[in-house]
DNA sequence: GTCTATAGGTTGATAGAC
DNA sequence: GTCTATCAACCTATAGAC
């Protein structure tokens, strides 16, 4: 759409997308600048480092997406269902452009390098706190630590999702279709929720029958 | 244990930890020589280029686990129910040492860039297919395409733990204790079982309560 | 703000002695 | 098989002209 855009936000969708494609490592600034088609030293001017690009880029997208999950917690009420919740957490997250921030949001959750100090403690950790009171709410009967699991469970799903989400056609032959997003995300919801509501192993009991 | 080994072992063991550590594109061929004590030009002479050692590193692992899955399909007889399904696809990449081939394998299931080629079409691709049919004879009357996005989440569910093992006790103030391999084999398998059980949403009614 | 030029270091890979 | 030495290419980052 928008024809001429200044330098600074070339740059960020820029190194979006190729930090989607090729990973944070493997992109060098020279590719960014070349696809965003400025000079090399602007990179350095606008963002002082690669890192802190990194950074930017990452906050550019993942703040957007936190608002609009509080923003349908909230609007659920202040008893959301499940799925209300689940729904509020995730479709944020799938709704956004397939071609670049998805695979972006992907390899940021799928680095555990770093992901703790840039990803999580930055930018995830207040509104998972807020998630999880919401989802204990919805099932008391689950210990905190079975829910953290299950949680981590549904982020696994969502994480995948995003990572595999530019091969996922190819690897399924054409089955999973990726871009019918209301789809996707009520799929999602059905089995994490199923998840959520399974009752719990008892270690003590020998196993029943699948 | 073995105190000496030779070099092409050594190699891949550094390989494998660093690769999981740091990532492919992060981790020098210096930085293994440095971690195995061998020579640089070892790593050409025994692997021929960067390329081919990660290959090396990825089949040594994944092999194995492939071949323990069938032996644990297989002898769950003809007809295998879902948790034991489930069991045969997930245990035996769970109970794998946590401090290199986890992370190592978690590294090359979310990195998309050579998924497809380097992963999946030499090592998955065959296995999938005889889980995917053992998996539709106990669920007949979930469609094709809903089992295999199915798969895929469990996938992801199985990945994200890979992925994020080295950090998880510190992201959850250590409620999360991977270390219990069985233990968490089963929350997996609860958690994915009852995903795939739960009842496919049907578009064209308005949803109900959840 | 944008450019050229370049510093200073790392990379994967190889040639050739032993 | 293992070593030293090295190449050519690449990297991030910065200094300084405009």
């Amino acid at each position: 759409m928008s024809e001429k855009q200044d330098t600074k936000s070339r740059i960020l969708d820029a190194a979006e997308k190729l930090f989607g494609l090729k990973g944070f490592d493997a992109t060098s600034l020279r590719d960014i600048t070349a696809e965003a088609q400025v000079n090399l030293a602007a990179v350095n001017y606008h963002f002082q480092s690669k890192d802190s690009l990194i950074d930017a880029v990452i906050a550019r997208r993942i703040e957007p997406v936190n608002r609009r999950r509080m923003e349908m917690l909230d609007a659920a009420g202040s008893h959301p269902n499940l799925k209300q919740i689940l729904t509020a957490f995730l479709a944020p997250v799938l709704d956004q452009d397939l071609g670049s921030v998805v695979p972006l949001l992907g390899r940021m959750m799928s680095d555990p390098t770093q992901f703790v100090e840039k990803v999580f403690r930055k930018h995830l950790a207040q509104i998972s706190q807020r998630f999880q009171e919401a989802l204990q709410e919805q099932l008391p009967e689950l210990a905190p630590a079975e829910l953290l699991w299950r949680t981590h469970f549904t982020v696994g799903v969502m994480t995948h999702l995003m990572s595999l989400s530019q091969v996922l056609p190819a690897l399924t032959g054409g089955l999973c279709d990726i871009s019918d997003r209301q789809a996707l995300i009520e799929r999602v919801v059905t089995f994490a929720a199923a998840g959520y509501r399974a009752r719990a192993a008892e270690p003590a009991l020998t196993e029943g029958k699948g």
